[in-house]
DNA sequence: CGCATATTGTTAACTAGGTAAACAGTTTTG
DNA sequence: CAAAACTGTTTACCTAGTTAACAATATGCG
């Protein structure tokens, strides 16, 4: 525990040699993420999808006819708080629910073609913006961002 | 219609031919950042610091006498979402505000001794929490991984 | 000086993106 | 069959912000 070393005074002294902020992975990650998801919304414009919508339709256009309730436990949320998100998918008619045969519980997603038209274009349409916000970085570099964004995921044992 | 060999094959197939959001650096900071904040919040307890009122002692910390205009922009906010992080910390008494001499609309901010003590502490049970929750990353990953966060800050434009 | 304009902290109303609890319909299990 | 569990849903609530308005105060300029 080393970190804890020098706290100083720092009535006075404006010279900053209080270890900061600035030296937590988390604030950074919040600063980043922030830009990133600002981003995201300005090119997706004024009624594009949000972040989490889109992040539902994608699952649903990998997993035809999944439940709702995988697909919360993928997005790691309530499957209550779903519900909006899915009404707002079907009503833009990205997507249909149709009654499981087999199980009249669940009810299947499955992406409609405009649906997925709109996932791949969007997609697309991301991936550039995220190329411009990102080209101080090089290819190699966010290549390993994102390998090492992974790994932190990946230590989140709470989500199943 | 045609196309329901192709959704079928994804179904089951963990390949991913298709693009998905695994590949938008977005999606996986969103990720990173969740488990983060997930294991501040944790750290910290039950009657603990939220990452922004903690965000904001800091700076007040390393910052004495700031208005809270000011501090609003480090922070990024508003200046009226402020006051409810301001009122927190001085209810519990780890900084004060008071007129500034010269210029009687600023409360000039100003951490209590508790206020530093407190900084200190929690600033060193956080980093604790993250160097466990990071264990899987190298020292030089960390240090990577830092550096590029705070490259991808940098472009945000907006933040002034 | 006087007056228009700007700034500060604050409140109020609103939004986004969730959680938790309860519910009816529908399986599944003992 | 009865009890338990699961699914989608509604409802109430929470957190962390935003925008717009406001009074008090400060500043620029003719």
């Amino acid at each position: 525990m080393a970190l804890h070393a020098a706290a100083k005074q720092t009535e006075t002294d404006p010279t900053e040699v209080v270890p900061d902020l600035e030296t937590l992975i988390g604030y950074n990650m919040k600063r980043a993420y922030v830009a990133i998801q600002k981003d995201f919304r300005a090119a997706l414009g004024e009624g594009g999808l949000s972040p989490r919508t889109f992040s539902a339709l994608s699952l649903v256009v990998a997993h035809p006819d999944i439940s709702q309730s995988s697909l919360a436990r993928m997005l790691g949320i309530e499957r209550s708080g779903l519900v909006a998100i899915i009404d707002e998918l079907e009503h833009r008619k990205l997507l249909t629910r149709s009654v499981m045969p087999g199980d009249r519980r669940i009810q299947a997603l499955m992406a409609t073609p405009d649906g997925r038209v709109v996932y791949h274009d969007t997609l697309a349409t991301v991936q550039a913006h995220e190329d411009r916000l990102l080209a101080d970085l090089t290819a190699a570099e966010k290549e390993t961002l994102m390998q090492l964004l992974k790994k932190i995921r990946l230590t989140d044992r709470e989500s199943t």
